[in-house]
DNA sequence: GAGACAATGAAAGAAACTTCCACAGCAGAT
DNA sequence: ATCTGCTGTGGAAGTTTCTTTCATTGTCTC
């Protein structure tokens, strides 16, 4: 099992999985123009790539400030202690709540940073108060404000 | 220009764009049986949404694992100096760079806080002292390795 | 070469897309 | 109250696309 090498992808199968990350709804008709290669094959080949989880999902990119969702927020985060039960309590807790969009477990000056979307900094402040700062074990949590989104959800370089 | 507050969706727009939210390649059939309403009206509508900007792209999203893009890390810059210039300069350079997958200007202990994606630590430390580190007007990187990832992109909360 | 195997493209019935059209609901003016 | 313009709706129909089937091609091994 090479989970970090490249799967065992040949150049149409990459340039299918490359045009599927730029336009999701890319009909197999186009998409198999595209690729050089007959309709049947490109839908074979693409649901393959489903199949085999190569292709974790297709999602619209919804404008988050057409939905309230104007303010992104960084905050990286302490824990209490560094024990097995106490990051599974954390985790739990900080997938329940639906502003935080990523979540990660890091190396480095803190235990987990999350990117978080709300409608503005009032609303940061209401969830920081009452719900971020009371997730099980937080210790100590530092915010840093978006200001500016310079680049956002990049394809993947492959 | 109300940027920061929901734009004019009735209870059908919503319910399509979170419908496309959860899966980009839904037909139209499909999401018309799902949101109630004739198909001709679901296509009218969901063309607007592209159409109007509401929807931004259709992405699929790619196992990284898959395409050797298995590591993910966080990086935060800090600036020797906070000029305009400087920080063009530094946006520039730094979409310019495939691996990095966001880059947010932030308030708080860092000027940016990047996002990450390469094969392994070892081409991190590549990426690190070939390219960061001799971005225009780096003064000092701090890096947080992601252990786990617990929560990824999950879909805007509206 | 011969045989096994995997992958391919053409074709065709089924499904979906997309446009056109007539109609219903609603607001404002008369 | 009626008219008029406007916006949004669903049915229908021609066109396009999907998705499966099948015969064929190319490759590898012996």
């Amino acid at each position: 099992m090479k989970e970090t090498s490249t799967a065992d992808f040949d150049k149409i199968d990459l340039k299918i999985l490359r045009a599927l990350q730029s336009d999701g709804r890319l009909t197999n008709a186009d998409l198999a123009q595209r690729v050089n290669v007959s309709a049947a094959t490109c839908h074979r080949r693409t649901q393959r790539l489903f199949d085999e989880g190569y292709i974790t999902g297709v999602r619209a990119e919804v404008a988050p400030a057409a939905v309230g969702l104007g303010a992104l927020v960084m905050v990286g985060v302490v824990l209490d202690r560094s024990t097995p039960e106490s990051f599974a309590a954390f985790e739990g807790a900080a997938m329940e709540l639906k502003e935080v969009l990523d979540c990660n477990l890091v190396a480095g000056d803190f235990d987990y940073l999350l990117k978080i979307r709300v409608r503005d900094m009032a609303d940061f402040n209401k969830l920081h108060g009452e719900k971020l700062i009371a997730l099980p074990g937080v210790r100590q949590t530092r915010t840093f404000f978006v200001m500016k989104e310079v680049k956002e959800s990049a394809r993947l370089p492959f």
